[in-house]
DNA sequence: GGAAACATACCGACTAGTATGTATGTTAGG
DNA sequence: CCTAACATACATACTAGTCGGTATGTTTCC
């Protein structure tokens, strides 16, 4: 130890617990193998966190929720065209996706199919973050409808829903099958169905 | 033990060792608590099976894939529409699925998420079953081509694979929220989106 | 300014408990 | 009677979490 760092070590620690967890999940993963990998202590550790769940907390909160809302939600914030928007989004996601990555699956998704039914507290920190991104999506949908790019007759809080657990589940089906391919395969199927949404240039009004 | 049964008391161990994977996971799975549940032993489990591992892969092979293949695949078999059959599937499948079920969402994709990036032995075997549905899935989609219910545009590989990923990850979804009423939300753009897939009665070709 | 008093940050060996897996003993049945 | 089927007691490894102690900062007060 150079010097004292608090910030810097709590920082340390929640990456290096978020990776640990991103590759073993919650359960599986050690705090002896989360400090070893960052050369802080246990006792540094158990200074910051009280325990391991309180740890799991704070990476869903501090890194994951932030993460998740900057990506998917942010950019809808002020377009009027939210289906090229988020077509961007997972594109642009899709594009700095590794093969390890796909293999690891979506964190956030990960933690919640690991821990909804076993934490309730896990379980509300999680489904606040997928809260978030259906209302910012259905938000984002309904000012499509305003600005004419999204169908009228679209509902758009229940079609926020339907795409993000579809993500969520294109995500995990590569995870499973380890296959970016596949992942891009139904990425196309994704986006028909976005265009679907659409209003169609005939039905324009001008 | 009155009496010696190995098939019996093999049985018991798999649908108790189901029964706690599905509420605790795998890796939270405590053998333990699975001899508990049934009365049989320690000694029993391990002669039947030789570590946890294989306790696990025996509930994939001959519990979860028979079951997902009964349930979702061979309903698809012998139908000139199966884009009703597959609503049909997921209607029963929710009209018998009680709160607490949607609180443990679905065993087979919570193995999957929880284990494809650690077992590769458990992924692959998770993963012959995703492949036995999509599959099944895309030859009844391109049966109903044949028969004139599916548009000929549709690309029933991708699209069979883009079905069964938004369905797990639906079911996810309502794991996370504790909701089956966003559940029935998220199905009802599913089935939307299933009726997009139609030969349009003005387009029916006669 | 300087030293005492105190607070925060951090260290790492240790404990108690639990997990899987094993070794050995007992029973039932063809 | 011999082997498969089961039971019990135990070994071993690893876990989260603890606790006494140390080092670095910060405040207070003469």
């Amino acid at each position: 130890m150079t010097t004292k760092d608090p910030d810097g070590t709590r920082k340390k620690l929640l990456e290096a617990a978020l990776h640990e967890f991103h590759a073993n999940g919650f359960q599986g993963a050690s705090l002896d193998k989360i400090v070893q990998g960052t050369g802080v202590t246990k006792g540094a550790l158990y200074h910051h966190f009280p325990n391991k769940a309180a740890l799991g907390y704070a990476v869903v909160d501090e890194i994951l929720r932030p993460w998740v809302i900057e990506r998917w939600v942010e950019p809808l914030f002020e377009t009027s065209d939210p289906i090229a928007c988020l077509r961007g989004c997972a594109e642009e996601a899709m594009s700095q996706l590794s093969h390890d990555e796909v293999c690891l699956g979506c964190p956030v998704n990960n933690l919640a199919q690991e821990l909804s039914q076993i934490d309730d507290d896990f379980r509300r920190r999680i489904e606040a973050i997928f809260n978030d991104w259906r209302a910012g999506l259905a938000k984002a949908l309904r000012g499509g409808q305003d600005a004419g790019t999204v169908r009228a007759d679209v509902d758009v809080e229940r079609t926020a829903a339907f795409i993000v657990a579809s993500l969520e589940g294109m995500v995990g089906a590569a995870k499973s099958a380890q296959s970016m391919e596949l992942l891009r395969s139904m990425a196309g199927v994704m986006f028909n169905f976005l265009d679907g949404l659409r209003v169609k240039e005939s039905e324009r009004v001008a």
